[in-house]
DNA sequence: ACCGGGATGTTCT
DNA sequence: GAACATCCCGGTG
């Protein structure tokens, strides 16, 4: 039991995202992610970056041919961690969102450090700028030292000593929207929001990948 | 800046 | 055996 209200290091209290924030559609809650704050220990940063699976209804999702032992946390409630490990080195993390069984996640794409920078560094001995430090769902995931072991890990009461808070101190604009990154069955959906103009984004252009250009809103 | 390819091993077919 | 919600490095302009 950690964190459960963390606070910054100026002293201001954090507003840890109750229940009820992540019990609705993951199309809902992806976008209202954008601002919020990951806070684990010392570390935090805001949330620039984020893709919705909407389950076992997404052909994208982990979730779309039933529950494995890999997405089990995915089926549970929401407000959980679902931490997955793929290519043979990377580990990914989304917020559970949805009630239990419709298997609703948020993955988190790009974070923009605030504090803590010491220790993201030494998680992430290769980044040379500051902006290598979370700019990429694998990326965040060492800078905060998230593994398998964060798994299941509930963002509500801070179980393991990971949260997701309000950031009061930051207005939002409007996000940018495109197509999600990197999945195989390309849906057409526009289910990524980043917020615009952030260095920490992965691919600022939107959906880049081998040389195809994607239509910025 | 952009692009291509290798790393690395779990999960599911 | 193939796929994989990625990253990093080394090539070329």
């Amino acid at each position: 039991m950690i964190n459960a209200s963390p606070k910054r290091q100026g002293g201001s209290e954090l507003t840890v995202l109750p229940r009820a924030f992540y019990d609705r559609d993951p199309l809902v809650v992806a976008p209202e992610l954008l601002g919020k704050l990951l806070v684990r220990g010392r570390r935090s940063a805001r949330i620039v970056e984020v893709e919705a699976y909407r389950g076992s209804e997404d052909p994208a999702s982990h979730a779309y041919r039933g529950m494995t032992r890999r997405n089990a946390t995915m089926f549970g409630p929401p407000g959980h961690l679902y931490v997955y490990f793929t290519y043979g080195m990377h580990w990914c993390a989304n917020a559970v969102c949805w009630p239990a069984q419709r298997a609703g996640a948020v993955l988190l794409r790009a974070l923009a450090p605030q504090q803590g920078l010491d220790e993201m560094w030494e998680s992430r001995p290769r980044a040379r700028i500051e902006r290598d430090l979370c700019s990429g769902p694998a990326k965040l995931c060492q800078a905060f030292g998230l593994d398998g072991s964060f798994d299941g890990a509930d963002l509500v009461t801070g179980e393991r000593g990971v949260v997701i808070a309000d950031n009061a101190e930051v207005v939002l604009e409007a996000p940018s929207q495109g197509e999600r990154i990197g999945i195989t069955p390309a849906t057409g959906a526009a289910w990524r929001w980043w917020v615009s103009g952030d260095p920490n984004v992965s691919r600022p252009g939107g959906n880049a990948v081998r040389g195809l250009r994607r239509d910025e809103v």
